[in-house]
DNA sequence: ATCAAATCGGCAAAAAATTGCCGACTTTGC
DNA sequence: GCAAAGTCGGCAATTTTTTGCCGATTTGAT
C-alpha cells in the first residue's frame, strides 16, 4: 500500500504478489470461501480436496506454503504433511483443525509447522498467517534449505555461513522492494561491506 | 575448574549415567515423586520449584534437559524458556501441563520444545521420553526455523550470522559426542579457529 | 603410576573482511 | 535535458579472523 508508483510487476501491489498458496480441505464450501478470499487479496491459490490431489499439485507447482485441515477423509493432515515433507523439507505449513488432540498438535509442530489454527478460521486471520509467514521467507525458501541442510554429510562451516548469508540477504531485497538503503539500514550494516558481500556471494539484484 | 563430582549419583551403567535433569514444578509432591523415580534410574536429578531458581541452576549446572510445568505461580512456562533460550539456544525442553490451550502449545514448539505432556504424567513415560530425547537424534525442523526465524524485527546480519554459526557449532558438538577433532572434521574447519569461535561465541563444553 | 593422544590458549604472522573516500554511472522527478 | 538522489566499484588504511608453532594441561588406557 505504499506508493510504490510503478511496480511493473503486473498485478496490484499489495506485496504479495507472487506467493503461492496450496489450500486444503475436504469442506468445499469453507475451501471456495478462503480460496476466494485469498485470491481477492492478490495471492495465487491452489486448491485440492483431498492430500493426494494435493501432493501432486506440489510436485507440479512451486508452491510458498501449504495451508491445510488436519482432519480429512482417507488420509490425515499428520500424515499428509509426512508426505510433504519428503519432496519439500521445508516449506511453510499451516494446519487448522476444529477439535485437535495435544499429540496431534505436537506431531504437527514436530513436522515444522508454522502454526496451528483453531476453527472456525477466519479468512482474515488466515491472510494474516500468511503474510507474516510468507513476509521472512518470500522467494528464499529454496536457499533456506540449501542454506540449513545439517542433516546431511559433511558440509563445511564457512559454506554454511556463506548460504546462511546469501538468504538472509537475498530474502531482506524484496523485503524492502530492492531498496539498498533500507537494507542497509535493517541489516544494521555498511553499504561497502553489503556491495562486497552481494558480489562475493552472487548475489543478483534482479527486481524493483 | 568444577570439581562437580559430588551430585553423581550411582555406577551403574545405563548409559544414563551421564544426563543431567532440570525437573521445574511448582507441585512439591510431584516434583519429589518424579525426581526420586528418575533417580532411581541413574539421572541426575536436579529440582527447581520456582523459574527464577531453575534459571540459576540452568546458569550454574550442566544441564542436559529441562523438564518444566508450563503453569506456575509468578512466571508461565513459556516465559520461562524464552530465557532458557537466552541462555541456551538449543537445549531440549519438555513441558507438561494439564490444561493447555493450542496457542500455547503451538508456542511452546516453536521454541524448540521437543515435547508436550499432559497431566499426569506417569514417571515411566517421563523417563520414556528422556532417554528418547537424549539418545536419538531429534527432529531438527523447528530448530532449523528457529535459527533462521527471519520475520521479527530488525536484527542486524553479524548478530544473525553469529546465532547460526553458534547453532551449527552448538549442534555438531553433541552429534560427535563432543569429541573436538571430529568436529573439526565435520566442519572443515581449523581446531585454532573452532576454538577462537567458541570462546567468541560462548559456548560451553558441558558433555561428555 | 605412566605414557600417549587430545585439547587448550598465548603469541605473532598471514589472510580476509570492513570501511571511508572519491569519481562515475543510473534512475527519478520536474 | 537537468539536478538530485541512489548506487557502484577501485584503492588503501584499518580491523578482524584465521592459522601455525609451541609448551602446558587434561584425558584415557594400560
Amino acid at each position: 500500500m505504499t506508493s510504490t508508483a510503478n511496480n511493473d510487476t503486473c498485478d496490484g501491489d499489495t506485496g504479495m504478489a507472487n506467493i503461492c498458496v496450496l489450500l486444503v480441505d475436504d469442506d468445499h464450501d469453507v475451501l471456495g470461501a478462503n480460496a476466494r478470499y485469498l485470491r481477492v487479496n492478490d495471492l495465487s491459490v491452489i486448491v485440492a480436496d483431498k492430500a493426494n490431489a494435493a501432493l501432486e499439485r506440489l510436485k507440479a507447482e512451486p508452491i510458498d506454503i501449504i495451508i491445510t485441515d488436519l482432519r480429512m477423509p482417507e488420509c490425515d493432515g499428520i500424515e499428509f504433511a509426512r508426505e510433504v515433507r519428503q519432496i519439500t523439507p521445508l516449506l511453510p505449513i499451516i494446519f487448522f483443525s476444529g477439535y485437535a488432540s495435544v499429540p496431534e498438535i505436537v506431531e504437527a509442530m514436530k513436522l515444522g509447522a508454522v502454526d496451528f489454527l483453531e476453527k472456525p478460521v477466519e479468512p482474515e486471520q488466515l491472510l494474516g498467517k500468511i503474510k507474516s509467514v510468507t513476509t521472512g521467507f518470500r522467494s528464499a525458501i529454496a536457499l533456506q534449505r540449501q542454506a540449513l541442510d545439517i542433516s546431511d554429510t559433511t558440509v563445511s562451516l564457512r559454506k554454511r555461513v556463506r548460504a546462511y548469508e546469501k538468504y538472509v540477504i537475498e530474502s531482506c531485497l524484496p523485503q524492502h522492494n530492492g531498496r539498498i538503503s533500507c537494507v542497509l539500514e535493517a541489516l544494521d550494516i555498511n553499504r561497502r561491506t553489503l556491495n562486497e558481500k552481494m558480489t562475493r556471494l552472487g548475489i543478483v539484484r534482479n527486481p524493483r
